[in-house]
DNA sequence: ATGAAGATTGCCT
DNA sequence: GGCAATCTTCATG
């Protein structure tokens, strides 16, 4: 079950929490994978100086300002790819969800593939843990940039989970996971982010061992160039 | 034009 | 726990 773009259409504070437990998927010609979110960030926009969209309109951010449902993917560090969903607070205000991990939930031979760099194995866990691990799982890089998650023919899309409000008292096909026990949901200050650190806008299922670890924003030393 | 910092990750000691 | 990798974006001169 597509989840709707009005689900989007609300400030990301309360948009975030409500994606736990939801699946995002992704079809590529290698073939799909989806991943069930266990951790989120949300991100209030031209109000927030942790937001990319705080100083305003740029190339890079520009569809956190269009409308709701859509995919923001950015690049960081000269080599990973982060994924947010588009959400709406007040006009303009530009907010999002960081989506920052999840558990694959099909597709899991081609997210190991993608994922793997030596030799050893990859625990299920460790597949999207982390916002730049669950793109690369995924696939999703800045061409996937503005894509409508809320489409069916759309190769990027968020589905609804097993067990959701939506589908209870269904009856379960063959083969569809049973509903699931409704899970304790934790909230505390987001990863790595140098101001506004003390808003707890980080959003994970307690106990779940794919949501990645905290750090506290860490400056990094300047480059030291020696003559 | 130039430089610093970054919503991170993986490998090293 | 420390640090390098790698490059785009944004701010400043």
């Amino acid at each position: 079950m597509l989840i709707s773009r009005e689900f989007f259409a609300r400030p990301s504070v309360e948009v975030a929490p409500d994606l736990l437990g939801r699946v995002l998927e992704h079809e590529t010609a290698d073939g799909v994978v989806a991943v069930e979110l266990t951790e989120v960030e949300a991100y209030a926009g031209r109000s927030d100086p942790a937001s990319h969209a705080y100083r305003g309109k740029t190339q890079r951010n520009a569809v956190m300002f269009g409308p709701p449902g859509h995919a923001y993917v950015y690049f960081t560090y000269g080599m990973h790819f982060c994924v947010n969903m588009v959400c709406l607070g007040e006009e303009g205000s530009a907010s999002a969800v960081l989506l920052r991990a999840g558990a694959i939930t099909a597709g899991e031979d081609l997210a190991r593939a993608r994922r793997t760099r030596s030799e050893n194995r990859l625990a299920p866990r460790d597949l999207a843990r982390g916002p730049a691990r669950l793109c690369q799982a995924l696939a999703i890089d800045r061409s996937q940039d503005g894509a409508d998650v809320c489409v069916a023919s759309s190769p990027l899309r968020m589905l609804g989970a097993a067990g959701n409000p939506a589908r209870s008292g269904t009856v379960l096909a063959r083969g569809d996971d049973p509903p699931r026990p409704p899970r304790r949901i934790l909230t505390g200050p987001r990863v790595g982010v140098s101001s506004a650190a003390e808003i707890p806008w980080r959003f994970w299922y307690d106990g779940d061992p794919t949501v990645s670890v905290y750090r506290p924003h860490v400056p990094r030393r300047p480059k030291l160039v020696t003559p």
